[in-house]
DNA sequence: ATCTATTCATAACA
DNA sequence: TTGTTATGAATAGAT
């Protein structure tokens, strides 16, 4: 009889994985399959959904369906109301209306990255993209870029 | 010897859930299964997360870590650049700053709708709140809400 | 909402 | 990181 060639999979509990490379290992195959369970969920119930998921060393990674300007416009619209003041609710409105002007023209920039990220990925990675979810927003790290990685913490 | 009493899990396409009763009941499970493995990532790997949910009929469910404003403002300025106008990266920039602004606006709206929501669950229905991933992030629905559903479809 | 029998995801190894 | 395997988890179908 031959010995086992592994111990199968072992349960765990969930808390900060402290050996830096096992969290990363485990980032890169949980991030996987969360995303695939999102593409899932989307298909076979055909609702609206949206993620953003940073990597240990700040990549982004995302899913929006349809669109990230859909899933965040429509989350921010939904009524509060109920409450007692309508003046509240037309400051609200009336934010909401700036953040659509302002996601249609940052969502530009958005869709022109991720196109340039698959360029990039298809050049950079000789292999077949199995799907969106291993296609991070984009390659790019602090040196290539002017602007901050973070602007609240 | 007994029938048995469950043919178990089995196997199905990722395809639109035509029946509507199967559909939701898929849908329920799947959103608290997705919204735990996000819980979960988070945890083991120490990294931020954002998720916007929409149920069939358009209930919204979240999860955000560390906050909403922190995930969408941290995606939103992750530096693209490289791009040869810097005109067009201060335009950015400025569309970014409004969006600021506008999200710390709301996201006080939205926490306390957020609040509002949990003391109604808390209320209507009589039971022990598990986690944060059964708690939508309010109950209304459009009969209640002066305010449209979506605004960018 | 609960209950299994299965399928699916993934921790440990390589 | 990519692949394999054995086990832990999620969930489809039925109640």
């Amino acid at each position: 009889m031959e010995r086992r060639t592994s111990r199968g999979r072992q349960k765990i509990a969930i808390e900060k994985i402290e050996n830096e490379d096992d969290r990363y290992a485990t980032f890169s195959k949980r991030r996987l399959g969360l995303l695939k369970k999102a593409s899932e969920l989307c298909t076979l119930c055909d609702v609206d959904i949206g993620i953003i998921i940073f990597s240990p060393t700040g990549k982004p990674f995302s899913f929006f369906h349809p669109t990230m300007d859909s899933v965040v416009n429509r989350y921010y619209h939904i009524g509060p109301s109920n409450s007692s003041s309508d003046i509240f609710e037309n400051y609200v409105r009336n934010k909401v209306n700036k953040l659509n002007e302002t996601l249609d023209a940052i969502s530009e920039r958005v869709e022109f990255e991720k196109k340039r990220a698959e360029r990039l990925n298809e050049i950079e990675e000789k292999r077949v993209v199995k799907g969106w979810w291993e296609v991070p927003v984009q390659e790019l790290n602090k040196e290539q870029s002017p602007l901050v990685q973070r602007s609240l913490d």
